[in-house]
DNA sequence: GTGGTCTAGACCACC
DNA sequence: GTGGTCTAGACCACG
């Protein structure tokens, strides 16, 4: 669990809250982070790591839970569900389609914003 | 101006419209589908491609414009401006909060279509 | 906060009704009447007591949240920011650019109140 | 008719262009740069020095003649009335308010742009 | 209840 | 005909 706190919010993505801690979720079952069983964190306890209000996490679970993604047991927390339903992976081909799209964005809008190709390569190279 | 016509919205992605349309304009300026001078979609003729309500449109339209990315002419249209060396030499400090702003909605971006942040990253990485 | 309901819009003075509003803050900044952190009205105040549209007020509200002058927080209202040195140190060049396109700014707002170029210098001048 | 060429036109001050022409002409009349009988610059002469569409400073001209502040003379142009309808001079009292609060909003917009006071003023004394 | 997005449609400034 | 403002009102995300 301690591994997941690397979670993070941004409140000015223009994607709803509701839907990163979605993503984020999904992620990190996709990763192996998160397998059958596991016993996500609660409510609270989220709320406070991602300054989120509770209701929110709520909402996530709430429609996690609708997929069959995760399972709450009353008073206990909610778990990842034995019954799959993986991220749907895409194929190799159709993410990477995604990615060229994502990152030719990202570098119009970091040089509209005075940002030069090689200074966002060094940034991203520093932040591994 | 025909090869944008493969603009698509995702109306249940958890991604606001107007951001959609936004990160498609950076898209094609970052793929040179889109240079100085050229001629965006008329308000009304994107607002029947991609069955979005025209004020949609023109607030994503708007923001570009408040940014100095586009420049709209009444009764002309819409174009894509002098990109600019405008905002300055920044401070590193400003940069790289520029970049940590950036970034992070990128990544959050990303995971709303299924990217994972890891596979964001070796995208990169290959890249160069 | 009551001392801002003083506000007005003039609604046939040729200046759109969402830029009075953004100048009435902007003002009330300068006045000192508003600082960081400060409250402003509620959307729904402002707009029962300029008798505007709440989307208008909301407009305003944004273009000033884009500039990073407010910040909304969603169900607690809108605040006034911390003031930024954050545009970080400009180059002459670009503060001289930036200077020219606030003053004739400036005196085209100034003519629509019936202020003539020579009067907004005077008063200037003698204000040192 | 050459010392009226100063006339600017601020296509981003939020003041609608034909009614910043309307606002040159007041000034004009109300410094003595245009009096009674005075010939106006053609619709065309003004539509290229302004980089105005012509239909836009007939707009101004007719309704300035509407008011009977101009008269227009088949073939001959536009001539400043000779009845008064002068500017309806402000009061001091009402001009250094509006001044007062103009002025306060230019030093809170400067300082969101970057720019401090102090930088504020040597520009405006270097622009006399 | 608060900010924010989206739709729908009227009207206007400008070309 | 094009961009842009304003209104009106539904609906949503978030607290």
């Amino acid at each position: 669990m301690e591994t997941i706190s690397k979670w993070s919010i941004n409140f000015s993505s223009g994607v709803h809250v509701y839907k990163q801690i979605i993503n984020n979720i999904y992620e990190a079952i996709g990763n192996g982070e998160l397998k059958e069983g596991d016993k996500l964190p609660t409510i609270k306890e989220l709320s406070e790591q991602l300054q989120v209000n509770p209701n929110t996490i709520a909402k996530s679970y709430r429609e996690l839970e609708l997929k069959g993604v995760i399972a709450g047991k009353r008073g206990n927390g909610s778990f990842i569900s034995a019954h799959q339903a993986k991220t749907a992976k895409l194929t190799a081909e159709e993410r990477d389609s995604r990615l060229n799209k994502l990152f030719s964005r990202v570098i119009a809008e970091a040089k509209s914003e005075g940002i030069t190709e090689d200074e966002l390569m060094n940034y991203i190279m520093d932040r591994r």
